[in-house]
RNA sequence: GGUGGAGUGGCCGAGAGGCGAGGCAACGGCCUGCAAAGCCGUCUACACGGGUUCAAAUCCCGUCUCCACCUCCA
């Protein structure tokens, strides 16, 4: 496999560290507002590839954290009043339940910045034992004059720079030294260290847990395009100072525009996950999010968005069809050729799509010929394309529970009531009273069913009602 | 000022020296009592100007437009 590496502006083969397993540490939300969809691209853009990973026999230790404290959040707990705590919790569970809703697998380990103060603290002594940092009025500052290779991920010079925007704060020895830690100003939650209380500044949690959880060095680094400087570059140079190896590949997820421009908390263009679940099926919205390169800008519209319903809609169409006629058929074990070769190429998801799309093709072709043994093999190799991508309607997250609820008991009674409309008006069909055959249709397609007739006979499926 | 990215047909969206990814829409045909679904076919491309090459959307030079990062950002 080939993946793009920031670092170095290539695409180069991936090797793991260890053979036959893949250590990925994924920037995750800063929990100081709920989840817009390009937040949750990002997550869907590494799902996909750790559900690549793990297709090809990998075991991925995929560690997402989640940063609970920072300068946004506090000043948001203090407008409201509430502890900062009160903040970030409800948008943390407001980021998972995104995740879920749109299929994104577990993470391995997901740990929370103020659950690390004492990795911080320990990180923090070895950089100023190295003459890498310095406190200074209890804050705790990276000397980036110490480390030659800062700049080298973004491609910044440190005197093409300009000043870091908290200047003033403290004494820095240049003004682009970035905070590690901020001693506490009256009223702000803080945790005891060596040089005082105070709390994290942005960047360090990220070197601290990445350490804890995947040790000195791992496989992958990701995150979305915009952290690459400073975020990141701040990462590599406090923990390669600390003698850390860090990660060994950086990979970027570009992000979702609207109107042209960076869909983000800070422009108010956000459009909420939460309210986009409520609109469109959760599985429509992942194919949309997930189906472009992911180093290619989504320019977000209500029109692609319907678009990609259809599209996916063709695809759920053959899976039903197809299963109509052959049975549940379980999905490959190995993928087809052509889709390997474009996941393995930086993952090319846009033409591992055509190939599920020609798949598909070919399968309708199948369906309409009766060919039960060419329906069954194409249903068997687009299940297993599908569930590398997490878009397999009949497997997890996406399959109804254990098949015994309430719903599919309705669903039964519901097919036996349609079934009675649907003798009728076959009957009416074979003396060609098709006046009467017709008016059966109607009626059943005001109730919200549509009735198709196939080469099998009739079938019904409940209306589409996307927007 | 510094550093990157993008401009593809009606639309979305890949590709990256020679064989027209795929999807949506449109049109024509097949199938159907009709419809739906499906299948087959058709149409409109590579921002602009030069250059290299037998061959350029793809490489080189220049121009224009847009976006992002250098401040919180997935």
């Amino acid at each position: 496999m080939r993946l793009y590496d920031t670092s170095t502006r290539t695409v180069r083969d991936f090797v793991p560290l260890v053979e036959g397993t893949v250590t990925i540490y994924l920037c995750g939300a800063t929990v100081q507002a709920p989840p817009h969809i390009g937040h949750i691209r990002s997550g869907l853009n590494f799902d996909v590839l750790r559900r690549w990973l793990a297709y090809q026999g990998n075991d991925v230790v995929f560690c997402r954290n989640v940063t609970d404290i920072d300068d946004k959040i506090i000043s948001k707990a203090a407008e409201a009043g509430v502890p900062w705590w009160r903040i970030g919790y409800p948008n943390e569970r407001a980021f998972n339940a995104a995740y879920d809703a749109l299929g994104c697998l577990p993470p391995t380990v997901e740990p929370r910045a103020t659950g690390h103060v004492p990795e911080m603290i320990e990180l923090m002594q070895r950089l100023i034992t190295t003459g890498h940092a310095y406190p200074s009025d209890g804050d705790v500052y990276f000397d980036v004059h110490s480390y030659p290779e800062y700049g080298a991920l973004s491609g910044q010079r440190l005197d093409g720079m300009r000043d870091q925007g908290d200047a003033g704060v403290g004494a820095k020895r240049d003004v682009r030294d970035f905070a590690l830690w901020k001693a506490a100003k009256p009223g702000e939650p803080s945790w005891d260290t060596p040089w005082g209380r105070g709390r994290p500044g942005w960047h360090l949690e990220c070197s601290a847990m990445a350490h804890r959880y995947l040790g000195e060095r791992f496989d992958i680094h990701g995150g979305g395009l915009d952290l690459v400087f400073p975020h990141h570059e701040n990462e590599i140079a406090q923990s390669k100072a600390a003698g850390d190896g860090f990660a060994n590949y950086w990979m970027h997820n570009a992000w979702v525009t609207m109107s042209g421009e960076k869909m983000s908390k800070s422009l108010g263009n956000s459009v909420l996950v939460s309210e986009m679940v409520k609109r469109w099926p959760p599985i429509v919205l992942r194919y949309y999010l997930a189906s472009p390169h992911y180093r290619s800008m989504i320019e977000y519209s209500p029109e692609a968005l319907q678009e990609a319903a259809t599209s996916f809609g063709r695809i759920e169409g053959f899976l039903e069809r197809a299963a109509e006629l052959t049975g549940a058929v379980e999905p490959d074990a190995a993928v087809p050729a052509e889709f390997a070769a474009a996941m393995d190429d930086d993952l090319g998801v846009p033409q591992a799509m055509a190939v599920v799309h020609n798949t598909v093709r070919e399968g309708n072709t199948a369906l309409a010929a009766g060919d039960k043994d060419a329906v069954a093999a194409h249903l068997g190799a687009l299940r297993a394309m599908l569930g590398v991508l997490g878009l397999d309607p009949a497997a997890e997250p996406w399959a109804s529970g254990t098949g015994h609820d309430r719903s599919e008991d309705l669903r039964h009674v519901v097919d036996s009531l349609v079934h009675l409309a649907l003798d009728q008006r076959q009957a009416a069909r074979g003396r060609k009273d098709y006046a009467a055959a017709d008016a059966v249709r109607n009626q059943l397609a005001e109730a919200g069913v549509a009735v198709e007739d196939t080469p099998q006979g009739p079938r019904w499926t409940l209306e589409k009602n996307g927007q």
